[in-house]
DNA sequence: GTGAAAGCGCTAACAG
DNA sequence: CTGTTAGCGCTTTCAC
């Protein structure tokens, strides 16, 4: 392997300088510092991350910690951070529980603290006490994306007022019998996201003096199968159901949606269905829903650790990521 | 932060030894290693990775590299990937090229190269002629996932048998108009499986004199969205339509059965379809399908690349990966 | 079974 | 603007 030196050498300068002009810094006369690059790029140089980040401290990399992978809102997120590291130079350095609590003592133990990376992003995970203060013990920066945890800055919707504006446009189009399919924690994975929406969802109906039947509250751990199983639950007795369903993800929404055809059900004529996400699916299906966006909110978290590696100053608040309510055709008026 | 220095001065034995001692070598005496072990811990001593890299050359860091993230097949793999990595005590290091060839040349250049990663799998990805000889110029062990590149090893599944066996289940049920949805290769995303996908399904169509209409093989990108575009095309003229099709991936599947039911054509009475994946949301819909595990070919991909960093002789023939028909309820005899 | 010492390839003062 | 010189924190011979 070509080190630093080799390029030194051949060019008779100092290995510093060559550090120097390739890292861009100033102290270098234009007229080395291309000679320098031409001769890297020629001799196919590329500098050790390893010694690199020994010798300076800076590992160039962050590490993204999460439950699972193979779930639309993660990998979004993921897909953001990515774009925003590459961006900048950086690494990515993936943690994933893998829907699982096996091996999880080691992750945080021998990974993460490995000295492998210069910050940390953890997605929507549910953390045990022993885990949350390794974690505050970082000395390197962090930032919680998707599920608030207590101490740690966060990135995210506001939970509660999507929850809110999505039943709000059922109840502007008439519903009074509405159902809701709660999302859920299941593997570690963060609870309090579907628990403030399900009490956004309570309190919204209370404010309008609508009646929660306990039996239109269904669980659908966030996702289409359990979904599509307690819709079926839900909508089982035709003289008795809601007219409305508000879904804590996109994807339970599907479910009702699959349920619906199963069930001979007309979409929006006898029950409006609404969703939080914006699934990449939910367009064409025709899911009226409440869009966030991962992408950014990844991007943007990397970004804010990005900058404090940089020297910025660390933010303190964070703004609240946007939602809002995108209309499609599985909402409409209440039947009569 | 506490070095390996700490731990052997506080125990007053040399570094050689507490180095040995935590890595499981042999040499050390059970009560040394005990001690040291027990030392490190109470001081919260963490290797750092980039020392260890330096001075050993290895990093214990696997890269993946993908053309996204966020679709079903790459995330799966990735979590397979991940499980096997985290499981032998590596790191994953993330590439992603995003959906879009922005920046590139620099992951490839800059990144890839960064001595950052003792091993790389490729997934999916149609690669120019200087990437290509990049990844052959590498050093280190290289396989790929999904997509054969000419040169490297490759973990997947016999595409072609896949799709004959589902264009066969069809012809089995008495089906004679059968389309196709043929998957895409945007993005830099690899093009020779849905192109062998393709050959296959035509290839069968003719071993059984079927005749291929050309308005009824439609490209729908691999997705949900095109799939179903593609499919609204197709199923477009009542009098002239398949019975069934034949998706390259379940995604399109989907557009398919979404395209039916916005047609009021009923699956399996009047149209089976039928797709290659089986997709997480596959079963709750119902889809007769081809099933590969995208988790356990990543899973596989790793554990031969470990296999080889632990110096065992490289696997120059790699199994091809299974497939199974799993039939469920949309696919069904030709309608008379 | 254990220790001493020489690096691994870079960066970061400090000189000049 | 450029060079010299110490390390960064490990691993790895080679002795003992």
């Amino acid at each position: 392997m070509t080190s630093i030196e080799d390029v030194a050498k051949s060019l008779g300068v100092s290995t510093a300088t060559v550090s120097r002009a390739l890292r861009g810094l100033p102290g270098v006369s234009p007229s080395t510092r291309s000679r320098v690059e031409q001769e890297a790029q020629h001799l196919g140089y590329v500098p050790s991350s390893a010694a690199a980040g020994l010798a300076s401290g800076r590992t160039m990399a962050l590490g993204v910690l999460l439950p699972q992978i193979e779930r639309w809102y993660f990998s979004a997120v993921l897909e953001g951070v990515d774009r925003r590291l590459r961006a900048a130079g950086y690494d990515l350095v993936l943690f994933s529980l893998g829907g699982s609590g096996v091996n999880r003592g080691r992750v945080f133990h021998r990974s993460i603290l490995r000295k492998r990376i210069d910050g940390l992003l953890v997605l929507c995970l549910e953390l045990t006490d022993s885990e949350r203060s390794s974690l505050l013990e970082l000395e390197s920066p962090t930032m919680v994306v998707g599920g608030a945890v207590e101490g740690v800055r966060h990135v995210g919707i506001d939970d509660g007022a999507a929850a809110r504006d999505a039943v709000e446009h059922l109840i502007g189009l008439g519903h009074t019998r509405i159902g809701h399919l709660r999302g859920g924690g299941s593997f570690g994975i963060d609870f309090q996201v579907p628990r403030i929406r399900e009490t956004a969802y309570r309190r919204t109906m209370a404010d309008h003096g609508l009646v929660i039947h306990p039996e239109w509250e269904v669980f659908g751990d966030f996702r289409f199968k359990e979904g599509l199983a307690g819709a079926l639950q839900m909508l089982a007795d035709p003289g008795n159901r809601p007219t409305a369903v508000f879904c804590s993800s996109d994807e339970m929404a599907f479910g009702v949606l699959r349920a619906a055809v199963e069930l001979g059900i007309d979409v929006p004529g006898e029950l409006s269905v609404i969703g939080i996400d914006d699934h990449e699916f939910s367009d064409p299906m025709g899911l009226t829903t409440i869009r966030q966006s991962p992408v950014e909110q990844g991007d943007f978290a990397a970004g804010i650790l990005l900058d404090e590696l940089r020297g910025q100053p660390a933010a303190d608040v964070i703004p609240v990521q946007p939602h809002q309510l995108i209309v499609r055709g599985s909402t409409g008026p209440v039947p009569r």
